[in-house]
DNA sequence: ACCTGAACACCGTTCAAGT
DNA sequence: ACCTGAACACCGTTCAAGT
């Protein structure tokens, strides 16, 4: 709150005119993250996965744009403008056949793979120094974590590819559905 | 740090002969609730996919047990019960068939689906009067959020069907693979 | 090796007051 | 309608000191 009326040159106290809380401008700044500035109905058919696919990547980038707002996603309200990308995701998947009996799950199910990639993401991009002091770990404990070593789980760095990947598989799970 | 203490009926200062920052009691208690009482290694072919089940929906019951937990999730290293579970994932994985060159994306995509569950769990699990509050709230919005309204996506209560059906899709999308 | 209290620098927010 | 500074209750941590 200082921090922020400093940067804003305001009173400290002046901010609670407008807000009531520190929570809330945590509410405002996450929501701001996720204005969503794409189409809002397209509506082409045959066309729904790659829609869903855009969307769900345009909804990461947003998140990873600011990496502190994956740690805001715990325990915060949902705000307009993630009620706004819920409702377009669920409509895209209706449109595209889901069921309403399937509906919630694969909403949240996609949107489960866009948070858990984001906060990953954000925990587990290592810096260069890092990887390096992480390689010398890990090789120290390659016995204990062979698959891990073997992998290269924490120094593989196509993060974009992985999301994307994983993406695929849930969305070709899903698709027998239709 | 205070609290803790008190807790404890120590001195404050006492604490810090033992750890270094209050980042540390965060990791140490975020490793604590990952702590795996379960199978090391069954080897039980053919019952990889209930073993990787098991697992999974195991390490989302003991985040849930603790819902801080998943608040505490962002932007932590990670311990050693972390690396040992994602090291028994990708031993399942690995032995069910899972070719090297997706083990990464495999193992990162089903922690995804744990983390954003967990995550979306403890942040949308509705009080009775929140829920309340929010079916007044949709239903006002009922014209901007059709989807979500018919879906019933927030009032809907079966996280753990949810959960698994979910983790169904993404293993149904990966089993081709095999 | 382990514990401690005083002190410091910070923080969010209440309140009563200003324009 | 909007802004403000003083004050309060809290917090994590440094330090120098105790056993």
């Amino acid at each position: 709150m200082r921090r922020l009326a400093d940067r804003l040159g305001s009173g400290v106290m002046s901010l609670y005119w407008h807000i009531d809380t520190k929570e809330d401008v945590f509410d405002l700044a996450l929501d701001a993250v996720l204005k969503y500035r794409g189409f809002s109905q397209t509506g082409e058919l045959g066309e729904w996965r790659a829609e869903v696919v855009h969307m769900l990547e345009d909804w990461r980038v947003c998140m990873l744009r600011h990496p502190w707002s994956a740690s805001l996603l715990p325990s915060r309200a949902l705000g307009a403008n993630m009620l706004r990308r819920l409702e377009l995701l669920g409509s895209s998947l209706s449109r595209a056949g889901v069921a309403d009996a399937d509906l919630n799950v694969a909403i949240w199910s996609l949107w489960n793979h866009v948070l858990g990639a984001t906060v990953t993401r954000a925990s587990f991009d290592l810096s260069d120094e890092d990887k390096a002091a992480a390689q010398q770990r890990l090789t120290h404990l390659s016995e204990r974590y062979p698959t891990i070593e073997r992998s290269r789980l924490l120094l593989e760095n196509d993060w974009d590819g992985t999301f994307r990947k994983g993406l695929d598989f849930l969305l070709d799970g899903l698709t027998p559905k239709l």
